[in-house]
DNA sequence: CGCTGTGTTGACAGGTCTCAATATAAGTGG
DNA sequence: CCACTTATATTGAGACCTGTCAACACAGCG
């Protein structure tokens, strides 16, 4: 890959060919993981952060009590790994639920950035910024919503997210999700999900092939969720201007 | 106020004299908002972010049924409303639980860090990061524990933040949050929280003397919490050096 | 073909919410 | 300083949501 693939740094700024050209630097040589793979774990040493080029990849806090909690579900154009910059241990394990590839990040080229290139920086400060927007959206879920209208936050988010990746997405596609996942992701037991998702298949909401979900009636899951809907500032004026 | 304040930048880096200055030219003139008022509102355009200088300010999201979750308990030396920087709109209503002074920071102002004190942006990365590590701790505690243990854990956590300020902080503090506002923090009915505190006390963690708390068996508090301890990487290596 | 992971279902227990009423504290205007 | 209003805390009863435990079905895979 001589040209850097997607970001979502992208969201927020465009870039000069020289800015381009340090993205293009700054990944190492891509490589594949298979399904289940684990790319780090809690508590190992924070050496490298990384970009997802391809594939599903979940981040998971561990509970004491050996449960998990999913704190993110990465799409393609992602930094994986990056909140654990600011700890002596990482905090997330990440594990590819499909077939991945992934790049290396080196920290010290991350913090390189800021003096090389401080519109990257800032980018990199927005989308970690729009990553807490999207925690805050999802305690609001978690702590006062029902497991219907949790499952269907999820189904948006991801389908919404699929969306700015490939704006042509069908509203049937790939959910590489298990149910105990869904459940770590949305603090609910599998049981609980099986049952809420045979709930929303009777309300004739979405149907399940296999790996497979498809959206019937996104309008009306949409509402369901009743997620915020999130303007996000593109280009800002606050932004350091283009050298 | 020629020194700038206390502020949680200061957790990862240390200041050259110069971005000490830069700091301090950064913020406006202090002003003083009294109890209940509200600094921002979601919705509002995003103008500026705000330095808390003094008091209590809490952060909160509406939920389209009319409810609210409290997203962040903010105290002195924490930057507020800054995750709306990338929106159009606000996605937090900011208001003060106790008198509180805050600076206002323009965001073009803000914006110029990248280019002229890149350690300084860096730092506000760090932070960002770290507010979200705190948010995935949060919705694992929401998601994934009872109601007793999500109450430790806020008050273990607070505990913790006002060590920090105050290192010789005794276990009895003044907590200005209602137990409505404890709720919608942590995803439970005014009714439950008060059941809960109860419950507490009646095991002889806790007491409330008005709107004082005090935390008998902080050590119990903490394992009852399940919080993760999480050791904050300090100066970490890849920082931009020190010009 | 047997394993293992995943999905499904039922019965029951337990946690939390809802509704409603009351008590107490805090704030306000006279 | 008192009377009144409002905010906050407290308590009970019952309904509802979700968890727990356990069994079974089904699929993919070696």
């Amino acid at each position: 890959l001589t040209q850097f693939p997607i970001h979502r740094l992208l969201e927020f700024i465009d870039l000069t060919d020289a800015e381009r050209q340090i993205m293009d630097d700054l990944y190492g040589a891509p490589f594949e993981l298979e399904r289940g793979r684990v790319l780090r774990r809690v508590g190992d040493e924070v050496q490298e952060v990384y970009l997802l080029l391809d594939g599903w990849v979940i981040s998971a806090v561990g509970t004491s009590a050996g449960g998990r909690q999913i704190v993110k579900v990465h799409l393609p154009g992602d930094m994986l790994g990056s909140p654990s910059m600011v700890l002596k241990k990482a905090a997330e394990t990440l594990t590819a639920i499909t077939t991945a590839t992934v790049a290396r990040v080196s920290l010290k080229k991350f913090g390189d950035l800021f003096v090389e290139a401080p519109r990257l920086a800032a980018a990199m400060f927005m989308s970690v910024q729009q990553e807490r927007v999207l925690l805050m959206d999802r305690i609001t879920s978690v702590g006062r919503t029902r497991a219907a209208q949790r499952v269907s936050a999820l189904l948006i988010h991801i389908y919404d997210r699929l969306r700015v990746l490939q704006p042509d997405q069908a509203s049937r596609f790939l959910l590489p999700l298990t149910q105990e996942q869904m459940g770590d992701a949305l603090g609910l037991t599998t049981v609980h999900i099986n049952r809420t998702f045979r709930e929303l298949i009777a309300g004739g909401l979405v149907q399940r092939y296999g790996q497979d979900i498809e959206l019937f009636d996104v309008p009306r899951l949409r509402r369901m969720a009743s997620l915020p809907e999130r303007e996000w500032q593109r280009y800002p004026e606050w932004l350091p201007k283009r050298a």
